[in-house]
DNA sequence: CCCGTCGTTCACACCCCTTTCACAGCGACT
DNA sequence: AGTCGCTGTGAAAGGGGTGTGAACGACGGG
């Protein structure tokens, strides 16, 4: 678990730094430009790094609404941010899928289990 | 960060050397004419460099007071530094734009990448 | 006075961001 | 094979944030 304290005024994942007051991220210390929700979603992620977290729970804490049935904004915002991410620091996954459950942030390649990560 | 102490008396960005007592400012060594607001305003994003200034601190920091809504005056002196700073070092990129976020002054600007980001 | 600089505001153009849709890919199940 | 559910991905449309030129008045120097 890398991730500090909810109230914490930076954030670290792997290589990534994340100051939260400024809304800037740092990909070895080079700086990343983020739209405003997908800033959001990588704070959303990050605060629970290495966990799963649902689309519903994503979308409450982004969109600050419930997930409405057919909303595509999460995957949407999970491609474009995994786009930046790949574009600054190519090869290394942070975001993995789980099927049916969510997306979990994690530094690290995948877990020993059930390998349906998304590759890619 | 190249930025030094908030109370130095010199600020260096790169090429860009702040003397701030005399409010002059020098671009490899050559002077350039900047009007109180531009100085103002550079040395505010300098005292931040790297780091994003939301125009609400930026206004605050250079003007005195808070930023009412539908106030421009950010916006139009960025334009008026930018064009300033181009036209004595053309191609090099200082003043970066977050949108939604504000304004970040880089002190290392153009990677080797193609960031299609923070350009404009 | 006349003129140039400066600060502010306005108007318009432009481009990025957000949302939504439509289709493709893929695994699971029959 | 065929269907279904879930996710990946590109594109279009609309709105909003930002870039940019210009007008206006204030101020100060020649």
């Amino acid at each position: 678990m890398e991730a500090q304290a909810t109230n914490a005024e930076l954030l670290s994942i792997g290589a990534l730094e994340i100051r939260l007051r400024e809304g800037l991220l740092l990909a070895e210390g080079r700086p990343v430009t983020l739209s405003v929700r997908e800033f959001d979603l990588l704070v959303a992620l990050a605060r629970n790094a290495g966990s799963i977290v649902s689309r519903q729970d994503l979308y409450r804490l982004v969109w600050g609404r419930t997930l409405r049935g057919g909303d595509r904004s999460c995957d949407v915002y999970v491609h474009k941010l995994r786009a930046k991410l790949d574009e600054v620091l190519p090869g290394v996954a942070f975001i993995h899928t789980h099927v049916g459950f969510g997306y979990r942030l994690d530094p690290a390649p995948s877990h020993p289990f059930h390998n349906a990560d998304t590759a890619r």
